[in-house]
DNA sequence: GCCAACGTTGGC
DNA sequence: GCCAACGTTGGC
């Protein structure tokens, strides 16, 4: 399973220019994710000490359960560290089985979302940081949360010395090409939509690729991700 | 290439 | 725990 993919996710694993190493982001495992479960105290600080759920103890009943997604990457060539970080539709239909593992993925909400992925689900797939920018298709979610192995390999351009090995801080899905939409659908007729829909109220109202415009991986309620391919059908506007 | 928005870091 | 400085994202 699942061959590798570079993605970008918006990402960018703290690195950039080189690492340093520096720095634990010590913090930050949260977002929204776990509340945990009971109570016992509000959750904050969660006083982690040291040891972690073990990435899976989950699941709170309280988070919002989202059951569609929307995940952005690069579709044109880009270099970064020396590296291409391109990887766009064309490219995942590619990979044998149509399947690649979401890797590349550095920023806690995108990671929290993705450990809330389920097996089954469906993520548009949405170009970034290109001509035009918006959602080209459709893909599966085939594989639940596991460790992305980016985070230890040191050629990698997602490197992350501060993760360890023995307490892994990024996790990645596999997904697998489903179709392509019927028309690709630029994110100039979202945005426009959107601030209809802000006005007179609508389905993408309150649509994340908005409202958390730099997150990579993104919820979308069963609403807006049948809106969105409802316009399928439409002529583009 | 610019730059606004926003996440992260780290001093205090 | 606050918050300023800094770095990244990603549209334009």
């Amino acid at each position: 399973m699942a061959p590798k993919m570079r993605t970008r996710g918006t990402t960018r694993t703290l690195q950039s220019s080189n690492d340093e190493e520096t720095k634990t982001n010590a913090h930050s495992e949260d977002s929204p994710l776990e509340v945990g479960q009971a109570v016992r105290g509000k959750r904050k600080g969660s006083g982690k000490t040291g040891k972690q759920e073990s990435s899976k103890a989950k699941k709170s009943p309280e988070r919002p359960q989202y059951c569609h997604w929307l995940m952005k990457s690069e579709p044109e060539s880009r270099l970064e560290n020396g590296i291409d970080v391109k990887f766009g539709i064309e490219d995942l239909k590619t990979l044998p089985n149509q399947t690649g593992c979401w890797d590349g993925v550095r920023n806690y909400q995108a990671r929290n979302f993705m450990r809330d992925m389920k097996e089954g689900q469906h993520a548009f797939f949405y170009h970034s940081n290109c001509k035009e920018p918006g959602i080209a298709g459709v893909m599966k979610i085939v594989k639940e949360s596991y460790v992305d192995h980016t985070q230890f390999d040191k050629k990698d351009v997602h490197y992350d010395a501060s993760s360890k090995a023995d307490n892994p801080k990024w996790s990645m899905v596999d997904v697998q090409f489903e179709r392509m939409l019927k028309r690709f659908i630029p994110l100039s007729e979202l945005k426009k939509i959107h601030l209809q829909h802000k006005v007179k109220g609508g389905s993408l109202n309150g649509m994340a690729l908005f409202t958390r415009a730099r997150l990579s991986v993104q919820p979308l309620t069963t609403e807006e991700f049948e809106f969105v391919l409802s316009l399928e059908d439409n002529d583009p506007l």
